[in-house]
DNA sequence: CCATTAAGTCACCGGGCGTTGACTACCGGC
DNA sequence: GCCGGTAGTCAACGCCCGGTGACTTAATGG
């Protein structure tokens, strides 16, 4: 019987990628206050010093995790005519995984931690709410952007966040009305 | 020179609802768990111990000012067609004080915490979710009232946990443009 | 085959948390 | 005028957190 899973190959790189990857999936599910160093150790399979040792920091290891995510991001990428459609349906039905819309997500779970909160703040700012404003353009493009974006945020919460109970049918009438909302705020 | 400001005054009943009422104020401020019993007894002027022995537990705590808040707001009030415009106008002018959409505010701050969350998601639709669905009516509500909810969310939380930059003409293209988007939701 | 060096572990620290039982001081009723 | 009960305090507990220095183990080059 064996009492040890095959010990991970001593590896620097791959133990802080992967270290990095487990803090990833933590964040995307627990707040930055709920997420302890020595859950994100354990799921790798390391001692809880190794993740300080590599990353410095809590915060520090916060801060990769949104760096590391936010490549991954691309929101703004084909046609500017379906992004209503492409949008609601991501919100909605969010396939789980790495990319698309987490990065959003981990810093909609850790908005209302004090501690996360200005980090969140600031990278929001720049990887995604900058990006998409100038990427609108046009008349009232700050209001604009800022209205879908929140409005993006808000879907977001209500349908991760929050339990879903809306029927299949339901989901798709959401996502209709969502799409024609948001794609009227891009075309102006 | 005083050295004590004056001693508040022995009674039992109007100590608990002191101890209530700045545990609202910070659990609008802050997140469930970046709130303290120490400061909120600090806030109050008594002894921390004294809010266990009141409540109970931190989360009685919670739950206790979730009840009392949402007593005060009363989104549901006035006539169906200026809903949107009076949606938009709180949601980002938000004029700070007790009552209005400060229930909303509360829920939104602790909504990442994983030991509120359930309390959150659990009051907001017994005070929130169920009966707006209820008082919109008509064809497709709840996925109406999702999304227009889901909208308010979104606003509220771009206006209120995230700085806000905008001049005072952008506020008001974005009211305008927000309550057209709720009201056209408000009228199917 | 061993020495060296990096990779990883272990024990522990200081601090903050929510909560509790023992204690104190005040106030109304006799 | 004191006395019982209650409002409030105090000190401490157990727990968990993030972080650190000393130690152990494994890979690698000579």
């Amino acid at each position: 019987m064996f009492c040890h899973v095959a010990p991970r190959p001593r590896n620097a790189e791959a133990t802080r990628a992967a270290i990095l990857e487990a803090a990833r999936e933590r964040f995307a599910r627990e707040s930055y206050d709920d997420v302890g160093m020595r859950d994100i150790a354990r799921d790798v399979g390391v001692d809880a010093a190794l993740v300080s040792r590599y990353f410095g920091s809590k915060e520090d290891l916060f801060i990769a995790v949104l760096n590391a995510s936010g490549d991954k991001t691309r929101i703004i990428e084909g046609d500017r005519a379906t992004f209503g459609q492409r949008m609601a349906r991501e919100a909605i039905y969010k396939e789980q995984g790495p990319g698309k819309l987490e990065h959003m997500l981990i810093m909609l779970r850790s908005i209302g931690s004090t501690k996360a909160a200005e980090l969140v703040q600031r990278n929001g700012q720049d990887r995604f709410f900058g990006p998409f404003e100038q990427w609108l353009g046009g008349p009232d493009a700050p209001v604009r952007a800022r209205l879908a974006a929140s409005i993006m945020m808000g879907v977001f919460i209500g349908s991760e966040l929050c339990p879903d109970d809306l029927t299949p049918d339901q989901c798709a009438a959401m996502e209709q009305r969502m799409a024609a909302i948001l794609q009227a705020l891009i075309d102006g």
